[in-house]
Formats: structure tokens, C-alpha cells, sequence
DNA sequence: GATCTGGCTATAGCGACAACAAGCCAGGTG
DNA sequence: CACCTGGCTTGTTGTCGCTATAGCCAGATC
């Protein structure tokens, strides 16, 4: 990556407000990551959020309250026949994009930690394999030494 | 996403062998993607890694050492003129495949946690503007109603 | 041979997150 | 109206990652 105008002499400024240490402060930890998994594999209720993550209630509870504050889920009120209102956790915009982030975390995984190849495989509806991509508008994929780092305004 | 399969019905299987988990168990804290972040921008010394993401070197030194046991940096020697040797942190390629991920988190980040919008952008050497998505080989974006979950093999 | 410097290592203490276990509350069923 | 169930909440205890401070070591310089 090159660093651009003012950001060149990289002892000249300090990333005080940076969205990577902002994004990890909020999602970077372990449970809140599944909990985003289990959404996006559809879960909605409490007890299977727990459950399915592995964690205790105590600690599901804590980290979708958390996400709820944030505004990465939101609590909406359901009712089954026969049965009284309750809540299910919904991603809200701000959840669903971190679509990108939770696959490619899964995507590393699968190619460097996993001793005998991915355990799950994602497609899309035409069964064409799905990739997370570092792209520019024209569309071809990029690497960091081809990527330039400016300063916004 | 839909569930195919064997995969349908939710409560008849376990994410054991998850990859997310697994990444999240690797760089699952602040300090090690900060420490990525750095790499990315062309960092590969010890004291400057600590202080330009802020930690101590105690804190830096045990996270180093935890990526450099993982294969994600590798320890190089190298030689400046009437100096002793001494060992540089370099990405190996299990490190820079953690680009997509390191820009998701900083693109959600730039998007829902910046109240003054984005402080840094990022753009390919033409200045055109860079983004993580998630597509087929075709090209087109993909949102989680698109993807289709199945088992490996 | 003493000193300096970069690159760590050691120790102690704190706060976040986890597990386990138990308890609480609202509302529907019998 | 007692009981059950889903959805939490409240301890308690343990581990992990961070900070702060101090010390160590190897090799170049003086």
C-alpha cells in the first residue's frame, strides 16, 4: 500500500480515528462475531442464538444487548398463535453490512486454518462460488501493493 | 442466506469445525488486526509497530509472537549499514490474504461508526475508489438473500 | 572493557469476557 | 390461582489481554 501527500512520512501522524480499531472495539470479539453468523444463517430467538453459538445465556444476552445498543440488531416484537408477544433480533442495515467482514473472516479460515479444507461452501443461486474481494469500480480484483492510502478532504 | 441440504434444518447440526470461529480465536483481538492494519501500511519494525498502534511493547511483543507462531508474519534478518543485524516483521501470504478482511472492518467502520465520515480512503493507482464485496465469479455484488449455505463434499 | 541502543522479557495489577449455577418475571395453560 | 416456559438477570470465579514499570541481552561504538 503507498501512502499518499501528507500520510508519506508515516511518523508525521498517528491513526487516532481509525475505523479498523473503532470496528474492532465494537465486533471484536469472538461471541459477537457468531451471534452475526447465526443471523445471517437466520436465527432470530434468544435461546437458539445461544444455544447454536455455543455461549452461555448470560453472555449471549450481554453481547446482543450490546449489539442492539449499537444498532447493528434490532428487537422486534413477534407473536406465534397462541402464545404471547415476544422479541426476535433482527439485523438492522448496519448489521447486514457486515456481510463482507463475517466472509471474509470465513474465507481465511477456510484456506489457512482448516487442516482438511472448508467444512461449508457458499454459492450463490446458480451455484456459482462465492468470493470476498478487494475491487475497484472497474471490477478487477486488487492487492495492497496496488492499493493508495489519502487522506479524506 | 439459504441453508441446502443436510444444512436446512438448523437445529439438526453444529458449526464445530467454523472457520469464523477459528479466525476470530487467531485475530480476534484489537491489538493483532491494529497490528495488521500497520503491516499493511508498510511497517515491519518492532518499536514502530508498538507505537504507532499504541500498545506497549510488552503487549506488541506478545501478539507479534503469536502471529509470527501462526504464519501470518515472518521474522526476516536484515543489515543497515554499521549496524548489527536485526529482524524485521514481514506479512507472509496467509498474512496479506487478511486484506479483504482488514478492509471490510475499516469500510464498515468508515460507514456506521464515523460521525464526520470517513478520515482515510482508500483508492487504486488510478484514484479510482476501492471497496470489499462479496461476489460470483460472474462479477456482480451479492447481498445474503443471494448466497446459498452447503456442506464441503 | 564500559556504555549505549534496539529488541525484547518479567512481574504485578486491572478490566473485559467467559463459564457455571441460580433466580426472576411475564404471560399463557390447566 | 398454581404452574410452566421463554427470556433473560444476577452472582461467583477463572482466564485473557492490556498497562506500567523494570530488567535483560547482544552487538556495535568509544
Amino acid at each position: 500500500m503507498t501512502l499518499d501527500g501528507p500520510l508519506a512520512d508515516r511518523d508525521r501522524w498517528q491513526a487516532t480515528r481509525c475505523s479498523i480499531g473503532k470496528a474492532m472495539d465494537v465486533i471484536g470479539n469472538r461471541t459477537a462475531v457468531l451471534l452475526l453468523r447465526e443471523a445471517f444463517y437466520g436465527t432470530t430467538r434468544f435461546h437458539d442464538f445461544a444455544t447454536r453459538v455455543g455461549v452461555t445465556e448470560a453472555s449471549a444476552a450481554a453481547r446482543l444487548r450490546e449489539l442492539v445498543d449499537l444498532g447493528v440488531f434490532e428487537k422486534r416484537p413477534y407473536r406465534e398463535p397462541g402464545q404471547r408477544t415476544r422479541h426476535e433480533y433482527a439485523l438492522t442495515e448496519m448489521g447486514r453490512d457486515l456481510l463482507p467482514t463475517v466472509l471474509a473472516l470465513m474465507q481465511w479460515g477456510d484456506r489457512h486454518l482448516q487442516s482438511d479444507g472448508a467444512p461449508l461452501r457458499v454459492v450463490d443461486t446458480s451455484g456459482a462460488p462465492v468470493r470476498v474481494q478487494v475491487r475497484a469500480d472497474d471490477g478487477h480484483d486488487l492487492a495492497a501493493e496496488d492499493l493508495v492510502l489519502q487522506v479524506n478532504r
